[in-house]
DNA sequence: TCACTTTTTTACCATTTGGTAAAGACACGA
DNA sequence: TCGTGTCTTTACCAAATGGTAAAAAAGTGA
């Protein structure tokens, strides 16, 4: 526990490191690291390919160093050369998965057509869980287990978020052009749709075997349910 | 790994137990196991008890006997004494779960009013999510890691009720009693959106912080979401 | 090519974790 | 109350796991 404080410290004091360790590119202020190299950068992102698809199939603490390692292709080591450990791994992936999962809420225009507004985000939401299921796990396992490093990415990124979009659905309802319903059970309802398609899949794989029949299925239902609800 | 092999082939052959451990009570025919004593039936629910809220919270991997054990309030090897290992523990806990999980589906009756039925399904479905959060983020984790100790459960208990029931909201919507939509996908959304409730507790509570409103809000929601879609 | 930096490997370590052996405490019917 | 079987504790262990030190190898600019 001593070693990140150390770290830390020495950051701090600017000290040139003593053992051949790269350093974190965490913070932001004082000490400016130099441009990671090529290499860095590629090896980076094979360390964070290969740990998305470990951690979002295996949980956090599931996960070991050494099967991320050997998806990476890396030795473990190696792989704590480039990242201060475990957690900043993990980490890393959930700040990254942040901005990739809030994204498509922010493209809802308040100036649209309400329902076609809503019924897009229902399509990109989709589109994501099936081209993205790792990203989709690596966040339902986070939630589930309680959000317990993704906390206040949740109350600082997704409430005022949350917050404003509820409110123009709101403001959308009241003009009369979309029928009344909840709208935050309303979001939590496009969520649960379509994530569930990544994050349960196992279990719909066994149901409804053919994958391009259920994605197709999946569509035309999605389109259908919340079209029904939305029109006045 | 060779344990469970020996303790299979002791069972077999009916030997004595040359230590003294209790025998998994696994397996139904031969070696009658006799009758569990209080003590048994006592430790045996407070273990599974424990086990319940250690797993569904942390995953299986990222429990320990330590913290179950703990949970339980009895020693490591105490709890070793009434399951033979951490499995199967794990598996005793999923195989009734099983059996939780599918009843609701069970009571949908072919012959009363087709509305009524998936409507009271959806209450069901959620009510169970709101008093069993556990059992649905124990099963949400399973099935977020690929269902690997319960996918045969999936195929031989699941997927025959699953057509079962689809045959039967086929058959409502052939007679004109419900409107036409992909039965598969239709229950897929009951699922997603009640077990959401349970599954992304840590989500929800941060974008819509008053539990009771939460409960209640979703349940007008869900009401009125598969009523729209499924009126004629 | 040479000196210097970056990257990778080898060889470890301490802790955690699932699990065991065996002795001791306990319960209870005779 | 005594003996037998049930239950619990103490003291371990081997493997797995996150992590480190330091040397070797590979790049790289001059």
């Amino acid at each position: 526990m001593l070693k990140h404080a150390d770290a830390a410290q020495m950051h701090a004091q600017n000290m040139s490191k003593p053992s051949g360790r790269l350093f974190a590119v965490t913070d932001s202020a004082s000490a400016k690291t130099k441009a990671p190299s090529r290499i860095q950068q590629r090896n980076r992102s094979v360390i964070l390919d290969a740990a998305l698809e470990v951690f979002s199939s295996e949980g956090y603490r599931g996960a070991t160093l050494d099967q991320i390692a050997k998806q990476a292709g890396l030795s473990k080591p190696n792989i704590l050369y480039y990242f201060n450990g475990k957690e900043e791994i993990h980490v890393t992936l959930l700040n990254q998965l942040m901005t990739t999962w809030l994204d498509p809420l922010k493209e809802m225009n308040p100036n649209g057509d309400p329902i076609k507004e809503i019924i897009g985000y229902v399509h990109r939401k989709l589109d994501m869980a099936i081209e993205l299921p790792r990203e989709s796990r690596l966040f339902a396992n986070e939630i589930l287990q309680g959000a317990p490093r993704m906390g206040p990415h949740l109350t600082a990124g997704l409430k005022p978020l949350f917050d404003e979009q509820t409110a123009v659905i709101t403001r959308w309802m009241d003009s009369g052009k979309i029928a009344r319903s909840d709208p935050a059970h309303l979001l939590f309802s496009i969520w649960a749709t379509t994530q569930h398609y990544a994050d349960f899949a196992a279990q719909a794989e066994v149901l409804l075997p053919d994958s391009n029949a259920r994605e197709q299925g999946a569509r035309v239902f999605l389109d259908q349910i919340f079209t029904k609800l939305l029109t006045p």
